[in-house]
DNA sequence: TATGAATGAGACTTCATTCAT
DNA sequence: GATGAATGAAGTCTCATTCAT
C-alpha cells in the first residue's frame, strides 16, 4: 500500500524502470556487484545508514559524507558502489519492492480472496505493518524519488511491480464482480494511500500507540470495504 | 485535519509560537511589513511561487534564486521582505493557519455538534476541502517546519490554535461521552490524518479525481465514526 | 602627532588631497554644502555617529544603512551630504586636520621653541590629549584611509598639512642646530607615533588610566628627547 | 611587547583559549591536521598570504577567495583546512605565540634580571626584533581578534602565555623592590605598547630605516626606564 | 582495489548605492 | 528636496564527486 502517492507525481513508467535495474543481477545501478562478504557487508551497511538517516534528516540534508562516515567506510568506498546519491535512494527503493514482494507473495492466492472480509483485512494489514516496520524509510524514500522526477504522472500501478495497490484492486474485482475497474483502481487507491499514512504516523511515537493505530487502521479499513462489499 | 502530522514530530509549542509572531502585527517574521501596493503584491508573488515550488521541488531543493527569479524580483528584494530562506516557510504556516481559522471559526457550535453525523462529516469536509484547495502547500509546509525544530514532540493540541483536530475531538467527547479522553484523541488523530493525507492525493491529479477523492474520503470517515457514534 | 602612521603606509600626496578638498568651501566631498541649519546638524550627527561607530566595530563592519539609521535620518539622506561611505571617512579625517590645526595654531612660536624643554613638552602633550580626547576616532579613521589607498607611499609630512611632526621637527632644527635634518625627522616621527599610540592606549580604560598614561607619556618623551637636546 | 593592546579591549582568557586551542594536537581549529607534505605546504602558503593580505589590506576586507586564488588553491580546499575565515587569523595567532614562546623561552632567567639594564634592554630588543620581523602580521592579527571579541577587558597578563609584558613587569619588581606593582604594570605595559608600534613602524618601510628605528627604540625605553631604575 | 584530499559550482545572504515617488 | 524600497554584485561557506596515490 501507500505507494499510490508514487504515482500521483510523475511517470512512473520512467522510475520504476531505473528503480528495477538496481533490482536485476549485472546491469545494477550499483557500480559493482559485491562479490565478497565484506562489500555486501559494507552496501548493506550504507542502504542501512541512509535510510534512518533519511528519515531524521531528509534527503537533501544528508550528505554523502556523512552517510558514510556513520557506515564507518571511506567516501571514495561509497562511490565504488552507487555512482551517486540517488543510486542510493534507488536502491533502497529496490529493496523494499523486493521486501513487499516477498512479503506479498502467497497472500494473493484463490484463497485468500475467499476469506471472510475481516479476516482478510486483519491478514493484509499485518503483513503490511511487518514490512512497513522492517522498512521504515519506505515513505520518504519514494516521494524523493518522485520529486525528483518531474515528468508525466501516469498511473499504472497495474504494470508495476508495486503488489499491495493491484493486489486490492484484483481482490475487489473477484468479491464484487459488479464495481467498475474505476471504482476499485479508486477504492484500492485510496485504502493504500491511507494505511500507508498510518502506518507511517503509528512509526512516529511509542510501540502502544503503533500497536493502537494498527489495530485502528483495520477497523477503518474494514469499515471502508464494507460499503462496498456489503458483508 | 492532516495537522496531526504535525504533533508526530516535535515541540508544537515552540514551532507554533515562532510560525504565529508571523501573523501578528509589529514582531513580523517579515523584515519590512508591505504597506504599499506593489509591495504587498511582490510578497504575495514570492509566497504563491514559493508554495508552488515547495509542492514541485520540495523545500530544500528550492533554491532563494529560484523564487525570486520565478516570481520576476531580485534576490534582494525578496530578502528585503523576508530576513531567510526560513521566514518564507513560517510566512506561509501564518497564512495556513489564519486560513484555517477564519474558515473554521463558525463550525464549532452547539449547533454543529447537534447535527446529524452525516451532516457534519459532510460540512467539515467540505471545508476543509475548500481550505485544502486554497492552501495546496499546508502539508509540505509544516512537514518541513517540523523537521527543522528537532525537540521533543509533545502532543498538546488541545492548546494550539490548529482546529480541526481539537475541534473533532471535542465533537466525539460530546457526542458519546462514554468515550475515554485517550479514545477521543486516537480517533481525532486517525481521522485528521486520513483526511489529510486523501486531500492530498486529491490534488494530485485533476479535478474530476478530486472530487471523486473527496466523496469518498466522505464516505470513508462517516463510516469510520459510526463505528463509535453508533448512528 | 599619531600623523606618522600615515605616511608610512601610502601616498600621502593623493589621500591628502582628497582629504583637504573636503575642507575648502565649495569642492567639498560634500555632495550639498548644508546651508540650513537642519541640514549642519544632521551631517554633524552623522560624522559623530560614523566616528563612535568605526572606533567600536570598525570601518568595514559599519554599514551605512547603521549609520543613518543610529543618526535618525533616512540612507537617502545621508547620500545627499557624502557621495560615497568613503566620503564620510574623508570628511572625519577633514574634521581632525582641521580640530589639530586649530588646536596647534599657536603653539609654533619663537616663544614656544624657547620654552625650557620640559614645559614644551607639558604643553605640546596637554594640547595633543586635548585633541585626542575631542577626537577619538582619528586613528582608525587614517589606519582605515591608507588601507583604502594602495599606493607607493611616500613620506613628505613637511608638505603636510599635519602640524606635530613637522612642528616637532623644527622645533629639533631650532633648538639643536647640530642635528642632521635626518635626525630630526627620525626623532620626531618616533616622538610622534609613540604619542599616538599612547594616547589611543589612554582610551581603552577609565579615566584614571588615562591621566596616568598622558603622566607616563610626558616623562617618556621627555627622558627621550634630552638624549638629543642634552637638558 | 607590544601584546599590551590586547588587554584594553576585552577578555583576554577567552580569546587565547579560543587560540590556544588551535596550537594544541587534536582538538584544532583547523578542520584536518595536515599530514602530508602538500598539505602542511598548502597551509603554510595560506597562512602566509592571509597574513601578508591582512597586513596590507586589512582582515574584512581581505576575502576568502582573494586568499585561495593568492594562494594557488580553490576555495574548497582552503575550507578543508579552515573551518571559517576566523580560523584562519587564530591560526596566525596560534603561530605568533608560539613563535614568542620559543624566541623568549631563555630569557627569562636570574642571569637576565641580573644583567645591567642597556643589556637586558639590548637583548630584549633585539629579541622582539626577531620575533616581529618573522611575524609582521602580529598587531593586525590580534588587534582583528579582539574587535571580534565584545567582552569586558580584563587586564591579568601575569596569567597569560604571552610573555612579554610580563616578564617585564617581573625584571622591574626584582630590580626596584619600592616598585608598587601598578607602577610595575603601568611602566611594563606602556614599554611593550610602544615597543609595539615602533617595531610596526620600524616595517613599513626599508631596511635602512628598520635598524634605524630598532636603534632608537632601545635609547627610547632605557631612557625611559632609567626614571625608575636609577641606573 | 581502496582511500580521502582536492575541486569548484552554487547556495544563502548582505549592503552600498540608486531612483521613483 | 526628502525618502526608503529596490537592486544585484559579491562575500562566505558547502558538498557531490573525482582521481592521484
Amino acid at each position: 500500500m501507500n505507494n499510490v502517492h508514487i504515482y500521483k507525481y510523475t511517470n512512473i513508467a520512467h522510475v520504476l524502470s531505473s528503480v528495477m535495474v538496481a533490482n536485476s543481477q549485472n546491469n545494477s545501478q550499483m557500480r559493482r556487484k559485491p562479490q565478497q562478504a565484506r562489500s555486501q557487508e559494507r552496501v548493506d551497511r550504507i542502504l542501512n545508514v541512509a535510510e534512518q538517516m533519511f528519515i531524521e534528516t531528509g534527503y537533501q540534508a544528508t550528505t554523502t559524507r556523512a552517510i558514510a562516515s556513520r557506515a564507518e567506510i571511506p567516501v571514495g568506498s561509497l562511490y565504488q558502489f552507487f555512482p551517486d546519491k540517488a543510486a542510493i535512494l534507488k536502491a533502497l527503493a529496490a529493496k523494499y519492492i523486493e521486501q513487499e514482494k516477498q512479503l506479498f507473495a502467497d497472500l494473493h492466492t484463490e484463497e485468500a480472496i475467499a476469506l471472510p472480509l475481516s479476516v482478510y483485512v486483519e491478514t493484509v494489514l499485518d503483513t503490511y505493518d511487518r514490512f512497513y516496520t522492517a522498512n521504515p524509510g519506505y515513505r520518504i524514500v519514494f516521494e524523493q524519488l518522485f520529486k525528483a522526477t518531474p515528468e508525466i504522472p501516469i498511473s499504472m500501478y497495474e504494470e508495476m511491480e508495486i503488489p499491495l495497490t493491484a493486489e486490492l484492486q484484483k481482490f475487489l474485482a473477484r468479491r464484487k464482480p459488479s464495481l467498475y475497474p474505476a471504482q476499485c483502481e479508486l477504492i484500492a487507491t485510496i485504502s493504500v494511500e491511507v494505511v500507508g499514512t498510518l502506518q507511517w504516523l503509528s512509526l512516529h511515537r511509542d510501540e502502544v500507540f503503533r500497536t493502537k493505530v494498527v489495530g485502528e487502521t483495520k477497523k477503518l479499513i474494514l469499515s471502508y470495504l464494507k460499503l462496498y462489499l456489503d458483508e
